[in-house]
DNA sequence: TTGCTCTTGTTATCACAATCACATAGTATA
DNA sequence: TATACTATGTGATTGTGATAACAAGAGCAA
């Protein structure tokens, strides 16, 4: 039923786990598998093979029942509807010590490329980290649209980053995931989310905390 | 009813925005303010006052309905709850680009202590970052024993990541935070979570790209 | 064709989380 | 003391996600 179409809202959760499955299945085409079952994405990926039939349930029907999922007609499939082919361009904001190992990390998975980097310090500008260039803050907006860059990165102290921002989106920028933790201002078109390290540390002492007492 | 006593079970995403609020009214105390409103910490941290509201009463009962919270009493009483008082200690494994970035980011942020560093690369042993020692990996156990940490980050590439994992757990950790993408196996006692962030990115892609089309 | 095996796709259920709306209980004022 | 006012705490409701269980479909063999 419904071959090839897909339901309209898919859950946030869902697409969190399809980030792990697509790069999945590409490490599974790359050695060369080429029949795999839900329960094989599973494993590897540390979730239940009912959530991993379940998730791709709501893309459409691409297994056979009683063998399992093509790889290579899965992947296209997938490609097909979230449109990202492999590769996402992003630019990065702020070449310091996190952007440059955030820059690294990139560069050794080959789904997201730094296209471009900015930093405000004049000596760090025109550097180059892993093929990806240092630019002045002054370029975002040309390079952003240039290059028709969606999402941007931002590893900046929290006191310069609302001024960072209204630049990005100025700029046409659509997504962003900022590693400082202040809140941001945004329209309503602009996707926003945060990733930090030590919230999340915190949280582990959090729990440990609460778990014998009581 | 029920003062000074909580629920057996908090929610998790509860837990996780209560690393915001007690952020939030450290910062408050720090600036004089004395009494606050739910809507003041909501707006503080990007959430609605009755999430908040709610959020606190998991744990009891500690404002005053036509007034609001006061800041240093509500914060005594969490952090009796929340037996961490302030202090939280962490070891780090992987004293490379990513690792420094984390010492850094800690040292600027009083909360969360990286006690001590370890490498497994001789040249980096015995060097201090931000007041931070590196220690070889055959140190993990008796700094960990002597220490009482609990909680480890982990930022090696995830080829020996199990390994390390394997020694933390048999030196007594009891939380671990990789930031590597590959599933770790642990004892059911042991917290496990990840923080990565390109796979943020490539969500927010694929956020992006099911947006318009359908 | 029938029957057997296998794994998918889906349904039904349960668990968890967010949100609303307001009774409640305190303050402030006169 | 009464009255108005204010922000909390919570019960009810809605929404969202996870899980288990199984019917449905495909392949295969005789
Ligand atoms: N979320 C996390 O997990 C996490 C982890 C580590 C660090 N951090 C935070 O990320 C930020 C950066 O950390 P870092 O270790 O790389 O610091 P850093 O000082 O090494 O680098 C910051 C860089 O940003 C540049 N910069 C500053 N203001 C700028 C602006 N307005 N426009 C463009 N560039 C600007 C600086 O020139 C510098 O190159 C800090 O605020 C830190 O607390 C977050
Ligand atoms: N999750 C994220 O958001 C994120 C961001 C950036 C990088 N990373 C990942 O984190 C890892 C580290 O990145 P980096 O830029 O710091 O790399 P790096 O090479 O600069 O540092 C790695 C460090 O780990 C040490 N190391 C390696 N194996 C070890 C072992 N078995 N025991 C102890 N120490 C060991 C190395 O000596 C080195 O100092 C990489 O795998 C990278 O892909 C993750």
């Amino acid at each position: 039923m419904m071959k090839n179409s897909f339901k309209s809202v898919i859950p946030e959760t869902t697409l969190r786990r399809m980030v792990y499955y697509i790069r999945c299945l590409n490490s599974f085409k790359k050695e060369g598998v080429e029949l795999i079952q839900s329960e094989d994405i599973a494993k590897k990926c540390g979730v239940k093979s009912s959530i991993v039939r379940k998730d791709l349930s709501y893309f459409g029907e691409f297994g056979v029942r009683g063998k399992g999922y093509d790889v290579a007609s899965l992947l296209d499939t997938i490609n097909g509807i979230i449109k990202t082919f492999g590769q996402m361009n992003a630019i990065l904001v702020g070449a310091g010590k996190l952007g440059s190992a955030i820059i690294k990390h990139s560069s050794e998975n080959f789904n997201v490329k730094i296209v471009a980097a900015f930093d405000k310090d004049k000596r760090k500008v025109n550097k180059i980290i892993e093929e990806t260039r240092i630019y002045p803050l002054s370029e975002i907006e040309g390079i952003v649209r240039e290059k028709k860059v969606k999402i941007a990165i931002i590893a900046i102290p929290p006191s310069d980053v609302q001024s960072v921002v209204d630049i990005l989106v100025k700029a046409g920028i659509k997504a962003i995931l900022s590693l400082a933790l202040i809140p941001i201002n945004v329209p309503d078109d602009v996707e926003v989310s945060f990733v930090d390290v030590l919230s999340e540390v915190e949280f582990l002492f959090y729990k440990l905390s609460l778990r014998r007492n009581r």
